[in-house]
DNA sequence: AATTACGTTCCATATAATAGAACTACCCGG
DNA sequence: CCGGGTAGTTCTATTATATGGAACGTAATT
């Protein structure tokens, strides 16, 4: 085994999978294609290993290498993720309560879901104009500063929240970006009243009102959320929804029981 | 190496990921989740490899397992897939023509590219309710069945699409759905026209018409299509937008060599 | 033309995947 | 309550694959 390797805290060791999947997320999470060296750069490891990778994701679709030779996500994984969109159980459940929330409010509805530190978005209803498709579903968020990511983690026991946020790195987004301490504190607010507000903690000009959906064994965990712009939404608007929210949710959570429990 | 195994025609081998991707598409592309046995069925592999390839895939999120030990597409796919199609150049670039084509024709417009043997979507537009978000977009569909995929194969060297045709199994979809042989005729009729149409080839009951984008060292080959429904678009309705829609065309190749030339 | 940076290929070695079997848990019928 | 099948998991010597260091091309730069 080779020397200098010991600092670096990441301890991630699928195999020959889990290297690759650091690699290609690196790529994909770029904000514009990579050049071999640069990969090389940030990836520490030696240029062959890195190139042979490389040439494997490519070979299978995962990134694609312009004339350039640089390096960006392969379409395969949309196809890879259409799939996993589509067939979705929770999102097709959830599917006709976003909508409704939706008409109700005439804001923009998320479905989202707890995924190690992030929310991952699922499904997005928006109003008005066409939507961008793709636009903010599958995006990954960090839990700290998301509706939906404070509604989920006050539903889990507290032991669970302590060993999660103990993992989290808090990025300041905003001037209202919550620190570990508290994060801690406001959960305990939410879970009595049953509801999460984002006050521009992720993005200034953006407000959200959340509630948590859960399965019973918190194999399952997530919520729905409300947001739009600040100007419009002050928190006491957003609180006239509260109970149409939580009731949203109930409901997601009951077609679940139904739908998710014997077996289809 | 294990005997029973020649017969197949999959020749795919890029190692330990090649192995491992096999087998995530064969859990993503089936309709519903599988369970362990199914999956080994279909593997031909050992128990024991089988398990832990698909251990590896839970571990690093591109399947899922749940309760009943039942596989599905993993929510990491999602994630992946969402900046690989934020940051694809192809459809930035063809985007705002898109839309214009839209508002044009009132039908739903279609943006697809060449991969493989399939026509992968990468975009879409549809004019009226709001849509349905990742519906149609990141599907792979048949070349010899979409008018995409005709129109791309249009501008391939006649050697490029007589080894690709012969790649292709070809699956009777509806009473119009191409052969061999007539998929190459009309190939020539398309060369002649700059234009193709899908008449009920894919679906009964969908009509659409189609033309072939490119660039010039053909390592980005795909096209736009207008679709509708058949008993409001007859193929004479659908010529009336063929200038239209090879004028689209034209108008994102264009935009393609300034925008991909210069480095950005 | 010389120099340097960048990317690719090679090959003995180390590492991880493999395959077969043994093991466990569960379900169903007698 | 027991036996026998079915489904899934774990173990381990063997084999295949990935590794990494260095050598080799091949542009770009001055």
């Amino acid at each position: 085994m080779s020397a200098a390797k010991e600092s670096a805290s990441e301890a991630r060791d699928t195999g020959t999978l889990g290297k690759l999947m650091v690699l290609l997320d690196r790529v994909t999470h770029a904000d514009e294609p990579m050049r071999f060296t640069d990969i090389l750069a940030v990836a520490n490891q030696p240029r062959g290993t890195v190139h042979r990778q490389l040439s494997h994701l490519v070979e299978e679709g995962l990134l694609e290498i312009d004339t350039d030779g640089r390096y960006s996500p392969g379409l395969r994984l949309l196809d890879l993720a259409s799939r996993s969109w589509a067939r979705n159980e929770f999102r097709l459940i959830a599917e006709p309560h976003l909508k409704a929330l939706q008409d109700l409010t005439g804001e923009t509805v998320h479905l989202g879901v707890l995924r190690g530190t992030s929310i991952i978005y699922l499904d997005k209803f928006e109003g008005q104009q066409p939507v961008r498709m793709y636009s903010q579903i599958g995006n990954a968020s960090p839990v700290y500063c998301t509706g939906v990511g404070k509604a989920a983690l006050s539903i889990l026991p507290r032991e669970r929240v302590k060993a999660l946020v103990a993992d989290l790195a808090f990025h300041r987004f905003t001037a209202n970006t919550h620190t570990a301490e508290s994060l801690l504190a406001e959960i305990e607010e939410i879970r009595k009243q049953g509801h999460a507000f984002d006050r521009e903690e992720h993005e200034v000009g953006i407000r959200c009102i959340a509630a948590p959906i859960w399965s019973e064994n918190l194999s399952l965990v997530g919520g729905v959320s409300v947001t739009g712009p600040a100007y419009r939404l002050t928190v006491e608007r957003l609180s006239e929804w509260a109970a149409a929210i939580q009731e949203s949710a109930e409901r997601i959570m009951e077609a679940m029981r139904i739908g998710l429990g014997p077996r289809r």
